[in-house]
DNA sequence: GGGGTTCAGGAAACCGCTTTCCTGAGGCTA
DNA sequence: TAGCCTCAGGAAAGCGGTTTCCTGAACCCC
């Protein structure tokens, strides 16, 4: 590999020199040695190694983000929010998968402090686990401590900035339409119970049940997996357990399409004999059949404003707190209950 | 930040001994330095200057990606069959979304080269563009001689170690099965004609037509964007200019898709009167209505092998090529052509 | 008890770049 | 012509680690 040393040898001058025409100083330097240098830039195609860089010049300039895992489509969402503020303001991205695994989360903000980053952004760590925030919450200090800009969508106990997606609301919503439209028995496939989004969502379910007099009980509540075939899996043991529901609201829309996969298995007619809404308004939604009821949250401009929060530590010590309203969109697969 | 030299002077030995606890290296230490340094270390909360040790030590740690986009399913999943690979080898995975865009594909090539990755993997720039290959070639071979490592993803003129996705194969598997099915009026909607991808799976088409005594003639033929937008809108002027098809191909499943709504939304049943075929299945397609039946090809497993080969230099200067096969997965998308 | 090993720990060079500080040449004024 | 500025370019000191090489103490044997 060429370094700065070959150049300017090459070039007849001194590594300063070099190094001032590379990265475009303000110091000046005459056209001649200039053309020199760029031209054996050019012959040993020289890079400058990034690595030295950062170590020489204080300024970190790469940014981190741990999320879920970049292939589910609500993170791949919520990522291509983030990485467009990024690479904005001429960031490099680096994003860490960590698969809901809290120790994995810890190692990765050791390795982002490591990688001298200016940021990490925390996309769904809300966890109903003390010990875990306790840990968590230290490494996030030491960082911050260090000049390191934290911003976290979700619910959470940490320090920093924040994006708070209206969980609540969107369960109320979701609550509301259904049993508002006359339904009973409502069951719910919901993801862990650990997340902050499961329970924050369940909540607003619950509120909407008590305002129409009606009640969510644990009996027609099934956690499984966040994903499609957790949603199938959850939709089966859910019928299983309780034929005679009417409607069923799934925590996120990955999970919605598995309960129609389930239902379709059954030869339920949705939504017919069975209401379904769902959760985010991820791409999909739009494209099974029927249609998928859900409530939308604005997952990549929830990404880019907490990038944006990252990076303008306009802050100044307090924290920010950025609300996201949640709104539902009607489709296909809900109608009101039959009246008898 | 806490550096190596904070941790030596609070635990009151030299930087080396230090640096020799910290970073495991064979050299014997007493237990009591030991347990002095690491005490320091907790105190001091130290990570060591991931930068700074990658310009001591000579090796290169971290692989670079270069995609489309990883928020785009098909890549989504290449991707995770990319990082699974590397996180067991231990490597942190740099991943750059190039948004089909060559000329900021190269400069993710001179960026990654910067960051002084140990490998390359290219997934999917194979355009039909010679100026742009050309001067890809030049900057990989720049990277190559300096003993990084490359691999691609598709069918490119590149130096380095290639995974091969059965294009060809996979467009005639689709072809057969209709043209096969006597259906004789076939459109096709494709991406991109400067992607190889995109050409290959064509003329696999072809040669299906041909074998069948068919053919596809240019007017059946729309070219657009590669995702789901692309596909309603390929579907859309593709009905218009031959409103007698039977069957319609679309080269990926995200085109599927759209040609799906908008084939709902036109009223035209599917399979009864427009077959639809995709391609790659991917998760979406069991989950659309009716399901598609699609040419399925193994995303993650490619990613996989990619960074396989990318990370075991066994070639030894010979380029590798791994074929991937494509298998048909029918669904209740197809049917026969109406006899007449 | 002297000489040779063994071995834990430290000094210092080095990785590749940036930047401060210094030097010396040229141009200006008096 | 002397003295002072200005300014292009170079020397060298870091940035934060790793690692080679060296030192000195403890141990061994005869």
């Amino acid at each position: 590999m060429a370094t700065l040393a070959d150049v300017a040898r090459r070039a007849g001058v001194s590594p300063a020199t070099a190094s001032r025409i590379i990265s475009g100083s303000t110091k000046l330097v005459t056209d001649e040695l200039r053309a020199r240098v760029l031209r054996a830039v050019d012959e040993l195609q020289y890079v400058p190694n990034a690595h030295a860089q950062l170590l020489a010049r204080a300024q970190r300039t790469a940014v981190g983000v741990i999320v879920h895992d970049v292939s589910d489509p609500y993170f791949a969402e919520i990522t291509r929010g983030l990485q467009q503020v990024a690479t904005a303001h001429g960031r490099l991205v680096i994003i860490c998968n960590s698969y809901r695994n809290p120790a994995r989360e810890l190692e990765y903000v050791e390795l982002l402090r490591a990688q001298q980053v200016a940021a990490i952004v925390l996309a769904g760590s809300g966890y109903h686990d003390a010990a875990f925030t306790k840990a968590l919450k230290g490494k996030l200090a030491a960082y911050t401590r260090t000049g390191g800009r934290v911003s976290v969508i979700g619910r959470h106990e940490l320090p920093g900035d924040a994006v708070m997606p209206a969980n609540e609301e969107g369960g109320y919503l979701a609550g509301a339409e259904l049993f508002g439209g006359g339904h009973r028995k409502v069951g719910v496939i919901a993801g862990p119970r650990v997340l902050t989004t499961t329970t924050d969502r369940l909540a607003g379910l619950r509120r909407a049940a008590r305002e129409f007099g009606r009640t969510v009980p644990a009996r027609r509540i099934v956690y499984a997996g966040f994903d499609r075939d957790g949603g199938a899996e959850a939709t089966a043991a859910l019928l299983d357990a309780s034929p005679d529901l009417t409607a069923i609201v799934a925590l996120n829309d990955s999970m919605a399409v598995g309960a129609l996969s389930t239902l379709r298995e059954r030869g339920i007619a949705v939504p017919e004999r069975i209401s379904l809404i769902g959760f985010d308004d991820m791409p999909i939604a739009r494209d099974v059949t029927p249609a998928l009821s859900t409530v939308r949250l604005p997952l990549a401009e929830m990404g880019a404003r907490a990038m944006s929060l990252a990076l303008d530590n306009g802050g100044g010590g307090a924290s920010r707190t950025e609300p996201v309203p949640a709104v539902l969109v009607r489709r296909a697969s809900i109608q009101p209950a039959l009246s008898r």
